[in-house]
RNA sequence: GGGAGCAUAGCUCAGCUGGGAGAGCAUCUGCCUUACAAGCAGAGGGUCACAGGUUCGAGCCCUGUUGUUCCCACCA
């Protein structure tokens, strides 16, 4: 006797241990053999502030699919995991745990911080590391990397250096994004731009010559501190002879010029438009066209500078105001009107972004965009689904310079020295002692660090090795697909692909794969303030992360959103137990461990399931190979729930129980070469549960993680007996719903006779229309002779029950002529086809055959159903 | 303003290259049939948003409309 299992799965005995022993066994472990091909996956990294959510869970339950079905298939794989530091997150969380102190940035020092920054990611960096191991993830943890390690802060560097070199990488004076609150200035993609209620104030700017006045609308009447001039459209007609006059500026007093630029639009507003260069994006370019001054109004935390005493200090929202104020009382203030408009926030803090113009690092992006815009045109990368490539262009056809420079402490300082003496930039990827210019010693480095993303952009290399050629490198490079959300193409995926094309000359993957957003049950976005996310961790703790996975996968089609119902959970937690049960069953009908193999005598339903199965190896390996995920486990749970379970089990029970020892033993080989092949196709999903149970039954090697993925096997071939068997199956759903109807009691059994062309398949059938059919014995004949019988019609067969004492004849006859009805609907339907040339001309030969057969069947069915009205009419 | 997704059973969603509409949950009926009541057997339930078009044939392809969600964009 096998090994007995508990009667209802256990997930938590079972995870936690079964993930230990693929630990132990190294299984996870990429050995870089040569001799095989590679399939690589580099992790998207999660921040280290974080904690698993369900994002995390689909991105890599769908990653450890891949991973899996690939390592079975025996390539030779790695996944590839890490995390990253995530330079503001991580900053604003120490700053806020240090504020909770009473402790500031200033008072530790940058070496304080950093030392705290480094215990705090020894803490809690390792965290979302565990949390990934009980999702089942089967990364080589061997090689986990981090984006601040050596290697990686080393691959920085270089890349770095290299830009600059290039002179890819500038260093410059712009307007970009600041983050009041983070202190910092942010790139355009960490822009979020949301409609915020605000007003049009509408003001006033007097004509220096007192020939009267300029009405113009702003939405941010405290920049007018910094206005610099006042711009028309060139073609306005009603402004056209003021351009070149000068203003008197409200409040400020300094005299402005009218310009004229094609920016401004004349049908919007009054037609003219104040410029402040320092404090809007458009209107730093149109004072650049204009050669314009500009003037800064604003402090880091934007408040308004000393410049200006009487609103020194305040903020941007109470400088607003008091303006406003001033402005009415100066008579400048024509009228306030609503008005809804965009205003761009942090991604990290939601604080309204302010432009601002400073000193800043950027990377030249048009020479880099191209050849990654190429790379995708070629077909060298491919997004799934590819409509997400449109996403990819747009970002890249539009790019603008990108500013890497952060003003925070945590992240990859930016190797540039400045010279006191000669005011020249030495940037070097090794530490200078010298301005590579002068010669002087007084050099010091830029205190800023670089964005977080642009070590992420490296992710697909530096965590292999480069810039040395490491075996890794040669062997893993460039990896295979990249999973991630829609959500992060442009932070990410993009910067991944223009960076691999330049470092190494090639594309860092060639396929993304995208996926969309977990919500909540109402569609919501899973959000912190909303409080209405769902904690990965709970639902495994609950169900299982088995259950967990299998949600994710199932129904979820690339690149399209999910909704987490608890309930979908709960029905996957059903189908693991249902699986576990089936094991069970055939656990306990083996009489030994000995592994089975395969009768040369199969039985018309040992052939059934056998070409079912096979045709289910060849479309879910079909399917993964196309990333239809969703529909690969689909069919695993039609094929492990209807065809295995109800329908084959059922069926062996018979063969399992009866007294011929040899049959019995071919039933029991089958089952477990079925079961072994379901839970090797299902592992990937299911990897806690396939494992525990492949443990249980009669198996060659350590792990089913490191088995061989079916194939498909021509020698299953039975399409032939898989038709006949159906025809079996179809008879036994017509009585049993026969019965159901009738009400009739599972244990009042009938003596079924059959009328059928298929003798053979149904003298075979005999015992399963007895145990599945509730019949005491079956007669297969030509031709019946029942009258005082049920009758039902099958497309195989003509089923008689000797029920007719239970029967209405009134009912039935009511339940006949329908059946009629629908049958000769059929037949109209199939004859309007058949009629149709243009079908018989064009449509493919073997489906016309198909519709001439069913039209056959359908008027067959007609006749026997008009034979048994007029029995019922003539008994009644 | 531009772009994209979605609209299929009461609910949540599948539907792969066009060939008589599927699943889970929910509902109804009957079953503790010795793997599983987290189960078994059966049933009901859909003008595939709307209007055109292409085709022998459209849930699927094309055009338009409506509703909805999202992304992008410098109307101050």
């Amino acid at each position: 006797m096998a090994k007995e299992l508990a009667k209802i799965y256990d997930s938590r005995e079972v995870e936690d241990r079964i993930y230990k022993t693929w630990l132990d066994g190294r299984y996870f472990h990429a050995k870089c053999e040569k001799d095989k091909d590679t399939y690589t996956i580099v992790i998207p990294p999660p921040n280290i502030t974080g904690q698993l959510h369900m994002g995390h869970a689909l991105d890599n339950t769908l990653q450890d699919i891949l991973i899996r079905f690939k390592r079975m298939q025996g390539f030779d794989t790695l996944w590839l995991p890490g995390t990253d530091h995530a330079s503001i997150a991580t900053e604003a969380k120490i700053v806020e745990a240090m504020r909770k102190e009473g402790i500031t940035k200033d008072d530790i020092g940058r070496d304080g911080f950093l030392e705290r920054a480094w215990k705090w990611k020894e803490q809690y960096g390792g965290r979302i590391i565990e949390q990934l191991k009980k999702m089942g993830s089967s990364c080589d943890w061997e090689r986990e990397r981090f984006t601040l390690d050596e290697g990686c802060s080393d691959a920085v560097k270089e890349v770095f250096v290299g830009l600059y070199q290039k002179g890819l990488i500038y260093r410059g004076e712009r307007i970009i994004n600041w983050c009041p609150h983070c202190l910092t200035s942010i790139s355009d993609a960490e822009v979020e731009y949301e409609e915020q209620a605000g007003h049009f104030w509408h003001l006033r700017y007097p004509l220096v010559d007192g020939s009267g006045y300029l009405e113009l609308a702003t939405t941010r009447p405290e920049t007018l501190l910094g206005d610099t001039a006042v711009a028309v459209n060139p073609n306005d007609e009603r402004y056209k002879h003021l351009v070149g006059k000068m203003l008197d500026l409200p409040l400020v007093h300094r005299q402005i010029p009218i310009v004229s630029d094609d920016y401004v639009e004349t049908d919007f507003g009054t037609g003219v438009v104040k410029i402040t260069p320092a404090h809007d994006p458009n209107d730093f370019e149109v004072g650049l066209r204009h050669n314009l001054p500009v003037i800064n109004v604003m402090t880091d935390d934007a408040k308004i500078t000393d410049e200006y005493p009487k609103y020194a200090g305040m903020d941007r929202y109470e400088a607003r105001k008091a303006i406003v104020a001033d402005l009415e009382a100066e008579g400048a203030l024509v009228k306030i009107e609503d008005y809804t408009h965009n205003v761009g926030t942090c991604y990290r803090c939601d604080t309204t972004v302010e432009p601002r113009v400073s000193k800043q690092w950027f990377v030249k992006m048009k020479p880099l965009a191209t050849p990654a815009i190429d790379a995708v045109k070629n077909g060298e990368t491919k997004f799934v689904p590819q409509r997400f490539e449109k996403v990819y262009f747009h970002w890249l056809e539009n790019i603008r310079d990108w500013c890497i420079s952060r003003q925070l402490w945590w992240g990859h300082r930016i190797p540039a020295w400045y010279c006191a003496d000669c005011g020249e930039i030495t940037v070097s990827k090794t530490e200078p002692t010298t301005c590579q210019h002068c010669g002087s010693s007084n050099i010091t480095q830029d205190p800023d660090t670089l964005d977080t993303w642009f070590s992420s952009a490296l992710w697909p290399f530096s965590t292999l090795g480069w810039p040395n050629e490491t075996e890794d490198f040669k062997h893993y490079y460039p990896t295979n697909t990249l999973v991630t959300g829609y959500d992060i193409i442009p932070f990410w995926v993009m910067r991944m692909m223009f960076s691999g094309i330049e470092q190494t000359g090639q594309v860092p993957f060639n396929t993304v794969l995208i996926h969309g957003l977990v919500r909540d049950s109402q569609g919501r976005k899973m959000s912190k303030s909303l409080g209405n996310g769902v904690d990965p961790l709970e639902v495994i703790e609950q169900y299982g992360a088995d259950a967990l996975r299998f949600t994710l996968a199932t129904g979820n089609s690339p690149g399209n959103d999910m909704r987490y119902i608890p309930e979908r959970v709960e029905a996957s937690r059903n189908f693991a137990n249902k699986l576990w049960n089936a094991a069970r069953f055939v656990l306990m009908n083996l009489k030994s461990d000995e592994k089975l193999s395969l009768p040369t005598n199969l039985v018309l339903e040992d052939k059934w399931i056998l070409s079912k199965y096979n045709s289910l190896v060849r479309e879910v390996t079909d399917n993964l190979d196309k990333f239809e995920l969703g529909l690969a486990v689909q069919k695993l749970y039609d094929f492990i729930w209807d065809v295995y379970c109800d329908w084959y089990i059922e069926i062996a029970k018979a063969r399992l129980n009866g007294t011929d020892q040899i049959s019995a033993n071919n039933a029991r080989a089958v089952l477990t070469f079925v079961l072994d092949g379901i839970l090797k196709l299902l592992h990937p999903f299911m990897p806690f549960i396939t494992e525990e149970i492949w443990q249980s039954i009669p198996h060659d090697g350590e792990s089913i993680m490191i088995s061989n993925w079916p194939s498909y096997n021509s020698e299953f071939d039975f399409g032939k007996e898989e038709g006949e068997f159906e025809k079996i199956m179809a008879a036994i759903k017509a009585i049993r719903n026969r019965r159901a109807e009738m009400n009739v009691p599972p244990s009042r059994k009938a003596n079924v006779t059959i009328e059928t062309d298929s003798k053979q398949t149904f003298i075979d059938g005999q015992s399963f229309i007895c145990r599945l059919g509730y019949a005491s014995a079956v007669s297969v004949v030509d031709k019946a002779e029942e009258n005082d019988a049920v009758c039902i019609i099958t497309d195989a067969a003509k089923i008689y029950l000797p029920l007719a004492e239970l029967v209405d004849f009134s009912a039935e006859l009511e339940r006949l002529g329908k059946e009629l009805s629908k049958a000769q609907v059929d037949k109209e339907f199939f004859e309007k086809k058949l009629n149709n040339p243009g079908f018989i001309a064009k449509a493919p030969e073997q489906l016309v055959a198909t519709q001439r057969e069913q039209l056959a069947k359908v008027l067959e069915k007609i006749s026997m159903l008009e034979a048994s009205i007029n029995d019922i009419k003539a008994k009644m």
